[in-house]
DNA sequence: GCAAAAGTGTTAGGATTACACCCATGT
DNA sequence: ACATGGGTGTAATCCTAACACTTTTGC
């Protein structure tokens, strides 16, 4: 394949003419696991180098559905927790010549130098639901864990950071439940939010707060499968709206 | 004047050649005088249709300094606390025939009849210090008391509305200096708070917890010229970062 | 002097934190 | 039996909310 057949050039001249120009959507997709908050990323084809998951707003499309289709084709998943959280819009983000050419995308070919202004959002998934897809111009896409993230292409390393300070502040006092699957022990719960808050918290003190919100109600089953004792599941109760 | 040599075509054919397309800013930008919470307002020549002051991001130049610039136009001020609250980017924010009807612009002379991206910022500025002034599609900028905002173009009060939530909840818990002058009396600060929030604050439970909060230093001045107990002024302690 | 606003301390209640033991299960 | 994690109550502390009187000043 040389420059000139490249997909980019395709694609690029696509966006060119159905999208936005100089705007773009970068997803922070949130995941947990085995104790672990995670993000995904995909990896450039033929590079070693990552970034988050991004796209382009068609001209007469909404930004959250623009959004919701950035992380839907990452991950399978249709109905989303996916909030918008910050608008990056240096006029210098990042060192535009060295990221292109970190990615070797054969960009001199499409006249896509311009500046970019970024929409945020992260979006909060249930990680066993997801099926990472690279897109076209990336060869993986797998989940990494939060505090082990490479340095990544353009500013996505601080855009990760952002969208972690605003997940912090936005879930500082309301219990979690969108990534978890929708039936879970508490202890489960404890550790997702332990994890976001970088912090251990006391199980019972964590207990009585979330008994006392009144969100939440007890299965009659329990997690089975465990070594110890069988924890019972629990599930937030429908929002009666 | 005829629809030809209109202001409004040279301005959006300069607009259309130097800022990016589809994207603009709306800004809040909040006083506070006697009492009152008030939101800077522009009247449409030869209307009585109100607005948010707006403007749009050259393709060079940072948004925030693109919001700086929107401010700085209808105050006259250069030093603001501003802050990015939202992105309106809904496909069909408002019914564009009827809102450029009512700009009683010759929009069909220019080509804007595109749908427009809207990144909110509101600012906080001493209301004493602005000179509001209108721009030239506007012939009245003035203060309105938020409470008392009339019906606006394109999705204004919906965008004041987000606005006035994001104040209220970023500064539920930390004292307000922006929209008052550097040296302010107690009972000041309380009416601000009181106002913002909506709800009367107990007066000693207010001085209490501003006290404890250490931020603040008593000058040795009292505010002169009012009837009765002259009360102390303060200022917010200059942080030495 | 009197009306109006400023300035301030104490107490009660609610929320948060600290802390420890028994239970169920798989090995 | 024992190791591992689950499940739960009580007491101390801190923070928040309620509440009233004296001081100052202009009129």
């Amino acid at each position: 394949m040389n420059a000139y057949n490249h997909p980019a050039i395709q694609y690029y001249q696509d966006v060119s003419e159905q999208c936005i120009h100089y705007l773009s959507i970068d997803g922070v997709i949130f995941g947990f696991h085995e104790n672990q908050l995670k993000v995904l990323l995909l990896r450039w084809k033929g590079t070693t180098e990552w970034s988050l998951p991004g796209g382009f707003i068609r001209k007469t499309e909404s930004v959250d559905v623009a959004a919701q289709r950035v992380v839907r084709e990452r991950t399978g998943l249709d109905e989303l927790y996916l909030q918008q959280f910050h608008v990056f819009g240096e006029a210098e983000r990042y060192d535009q010549a060295d990221t292109w050419a970190r990615t070797k995308l054969p960009i001199q070919q499409v006249n896509w130098s311009e500046r970019t202004i970024s929409i945020g959002y992260y979006a909060l998934v249930e990680y066993s639901k997801v099926v990472p897809t690279p897109d076209f111009l990336t060869e993986e896409c797998c989940w990494w864990n939060v505090d082990d993230i490479p340095p990544l292409l353009f500013d996505h390393n601080h855009i990760v950071a952002v969208a972690l300070s605003s997940l912090r502040r936005q879930f500082a006092d309301q219990p979690i439940s969108h990534l978890l699957p929708s039936a879970f022990t508490v202890p489960e719960l404890q550790r997702l939010h332990e994890t976001i808050l970088g912090q251990p918290l006391d199980a019972r003190n964590f207990y009585k707060k979330l008994m006392a919100s009144g969100t939440l109600e007890r299965l009659s089953e329990r997690r089975a499968g465990t070594p110890h004792k069988a924890p019972y599941l629990y599930r937030f109760k429908p929002t009666d709206i």
